[in-house]
DNA sequence: CTTCACAGGTCAATGCCGTTGTCATAAGCT
DNA sequence: AGCTTATGACAACGGCATTGACCTGTGAAG
């Protein structure tokens, strides 16, 4: 059944469903979206997406191989979104750095669909885009090859993981967040300062720091370690 | 029927299955971290491990008030093990990094557990005990209180990011890596060198680097402008 | 304007999954 | 020996992804 799904530029007839909604690859995907974000990451099933359309959920096989090809579009929406009108400035460093500052934001603005997809290569078509474009700026800034590509790969993948990390944490029912507050008076507050001299000392700066997202303090250091490095290459050069 | 699971110091009648088998939160924990190395993540199902361990599934419910309840119990029994062993050698940095290749490495030998539970804020004693020790590395090694903060919740969140990111992909059923594999090597592989001359002039490096994590290289980046800002402070202090 | 191939929506069925209400029984106490 | 109850087993429920067969209206060709 694998031969059900058709390009989407050998689709022609626009039949609407019994309860006259037209589909399409798009409007598939943006209900997705809205299902996760309104109802949580484990709305997201065929069967409710089929309700959520007003279809059967089997005629989203015939746009989607299966689940996991829908939820890669998903993924890549996201990423278009989060490049959306971006543009180089000329500053190689400052230019990864908004990128990264837009990425992990537009994941943050779906946590549940990002918790799903963060991980994954679509090889779609925003996906291409956005490797291209920092690579670019990776290599024009004049690093070689081999080290344009290992210092890009750690910059998409701290850019994800840190988007996965924080919206998981984004996502979690506000009960979980109580406790986890809770958790940092209590039983970190309440610490003895001989047996854990170095939480006790930091108490309040950890409950205050660990409360935000890492990733700009982590971002900047990446970024700090490439200027370095580049430091190194252009002086040998 | 959340009532039907008893504390574990409450246990007492032993009695064996019909297959003869012995019950305890330990065995059924191993097993299913056994269950996960051996078949693959999409093995650990209530079913599938009832039947390796001879019981019938539901009786898993009398130790556990749920099939995340038992993955949380599989993840901690993953810290301590990642843990286990551990002693500082005195130099801060490469303490630093084997506490984050321990971490990581720990996360990636049972993908599925952590995928569903490294952004968790446990409180346990595991938990708190790697708290301590990395702040004290940046104490000790001369940061200012603050800045030890924020390095350790970069540190920290960087592991555990990379962890899930990483454990996500190795917990892809072989089918999803395929794809991925054939992804790079046709989708990006026959990107035209006019439209995408970034992609085109690296993708054999892209190919090979992307196949693994890139932990190591954000790691060493990041301790680097570690080292770096030390710098700073001691020549200031 | 009619014809008709087939894209695409629908139906029904399959085999997983987690979970639970109920019952049977043996372990460990007195 | 008898009682309590922890604990294993059974059967059932509803939800899940997926698929094969069927049906219908679209839209191009003649």
């Amino acid at each position: 059944m694998s031969d059900r799904v058709v390009p989407p530029d050998a689709r022609r007839r626009r039949r609407p469903t019994k309860q006259g909604v037209v589909l399409s690859e798009e409007l598939i995907v943006e209900t997705a979206l809205r299902l996760v974000s309104e109802h949580g990451a484990d709305a997201l099933t065929v069967r409710r997406l089929g309700l959520a359309l007003g279809a059967d959920p089997s005629s989203l096989y015939r746009y989607f191989r299966n689940a996991d090809d829908l939820l890669l579009a998903v993924a890549d929406a996201l990423i278009g979104r989060a490049l959306r009108d971006w543009a180089p400035s000329g500053d190689w460093c400052a230019d990864l750095r908004e990128l990264g500052r837009r990425l992990h934001a537009g994941a943050l603005a779906h946590p549940q669909a990002t918790v799903l997809s963060a991980c994954r290569v679509t090889g779609r078509a925003h996906e291409i885009r956005a490797v291209e474009t920092a690579l670019g700026l990776l290599r024009g800034a004049g690093f070689p090859d081999a080290e344009a590509v290992r210092i890009y790969h750690a910059f998409i993948d701290q850019a994800l993981g840190f988007a996965a990390l924080d919206a998981a944490n984004a996502a979690l029912p506000q009960a979980a967040h109580d406790a986890e507050e809770e958790a940092w008076r209590t039983t970190y507050g309440g610490l003895s300062e001989r047996t854990h001299p170095n939480i006790a000392a930091t108490v309040p700066l950890l409950a205050a720091t660990m409360r935000g997202s890492a990733y700009p303090t982590a971002l900047n250091m990446l970024l700090a370690a490439a200027e370095a490095r580049l430091a190194v290459h252009t002086r040998q050069g």
